[in-house]
DNA sequence: CGCCGGCGTCAAGAAGGCGTCAACGACGCG
DNA sequence: CGCGTCGTTGACGCCTTCTTGACGCCGGCG
């Protein structure tokens, strides 16, 4: 489910785009004027914006500046400007493309994807690697590193594994680890945690039997501390 | 110094891009059509592309899709066609933005920027040629050559190795891998990955029994390792 | 002090994934 | 039409992984 941020003044441009969007899966946030926007784009994450420069209060290329300081966001800019100078002066601003009203739905949609398709490229490149004092962790690779030697981990173990690290120094109750794990079905099987924390720890931690990493909080769940 | 190719058939074109990027500091190569374009864009690895669609050897979306094939280089699309279609054809294609002609310099340049601006975040490890320590892999020349010999590979064979080589050292999982190779519907059909994995490490693996660099993750997917 | 529940460990059987071989049919080419 | 190549499918044995049960340890509580 792809979030979009939709910035735009016109109601129906709104409502056209809201139900194209919807229809093809994509979960729309709507904003109708520049500071709604800016708090909407920070408090939803979109993956993608659709920016009109015409707002009621404030410049599109503001906006854009608002969004720029702080992301790297896709933003696709849409105006009714066809005026070459608009277009720089929109793209130099740090937008990813410019399409002129009146536009069509599907170069729209085309655009957007091609936006969206770059952004996941450029998020999955950042995807943590974790260092601990025993073990190195690459969750892109699906990899995990111990003294120079790659870990062979069965796919539950890596599970396992992969959602410690995600909520490193957090704790991760029971339920929810057998949960995102084995799946909704098999919440209590907690024999399962205790099982397979074992392997991990066999696998990973130099003294499996007073673990510095995989760590249990009795009663409540487990803690990944790097 | 960025690098950019530029790809057209018609002089005027080529000659009015050379003479713009070339007084603004770009390093200008150009092609005039789809053959030289790849091996120009293999050799010189340029920062982006400029891509006309109507090229007199091949089809536009042929070029790209051979770009595409091993490199995320920002390619910009030159059209004459206006269609709705044919935009969306090529940004499906991998095309990073689509600008019809005539266009106006001033645009053009300015989505170059912009092009330029997002793809200078991602433009290592990019090269077309994979070595390993048994063969060698060529994703612009799609060839693969072993002990001095080509090796000839069936286009599924082909198919896997560029997407496994590609996510060089990532692991591959086997749902990803299917539908890159054969498309959405063909998510579970796992069968197909055994079989032609065994045909690949026939012809490159030195001891096929014991992979080198196709290696297999039980229930998880597959690795390519150099 | 003894009981009890949660935890860690080990091991064995069950289940499913994997590699391999081989056969079949579709397709393109001469 | 005959040929070879390629993709698809089935069968089979092997091996990994999951699941399950048994058991001992420990700390808290009555």
């Amino acid at each position: 489910m792809t979030r979009v941020l939709v910035v735009d003044d016109e109601p129906q441009i709104l409502r056209a785009l809201r139900i194209n969007l919807s229809a093809r899966g994509y979960e729309v946030t709507t904003a109708v004027d520049g500071a709604s926007a800016l708090r909407a784009a920070a408090e939803r994450a979109p993956e993608v914006v659709v920016l009109d420069l015409g707002l009621p209060d404030m410049d599109g290329t503001e906006v854009l500046a608002g969004i720029r300081g702080w992301s790297k966001v896709p933003v696709i800019v849409l105006s009714a400007r066809t005026d070459s100078a608009d277009k720089v002066d929109a793209l130099d601003a740090g937008a990813d493309d410019y399409v002129t009203k009146p536009f069509g739905m599907d170069e729209l949609l085309a655009r957007l994807r091609a936006a969206v398709r770059r952004g996941a490229a450029a998020t999955e490149e950042d995807l943590p690697v974790v260092e601990t004092a025993s073990f190195t962790v690459d969750l892109a690779a699906k990899t995990v590193v111990r003294d120079g030697a790659e870990v062979h981990l069965t796919p539950t173990e890596w599970g396992m594994l992969e959602v410690l690290v995600r909520h490193r120094g957090k704790l991760v109750g029971q339920k929810a680890l057998l949960q995102e794990v084995w799946g909704p079905a098999y919440a209590t099987e907690t024999h399962y945690l205790r099982v397979y924390l074992a392997q991990l720890r066999r696998k990973l931690e130099p003294e499996p039997a007073r673990p510095r990493h995989l760590l249990t909080e009795a009663g409540m769940g487990y803690r990944f501390q790097v």
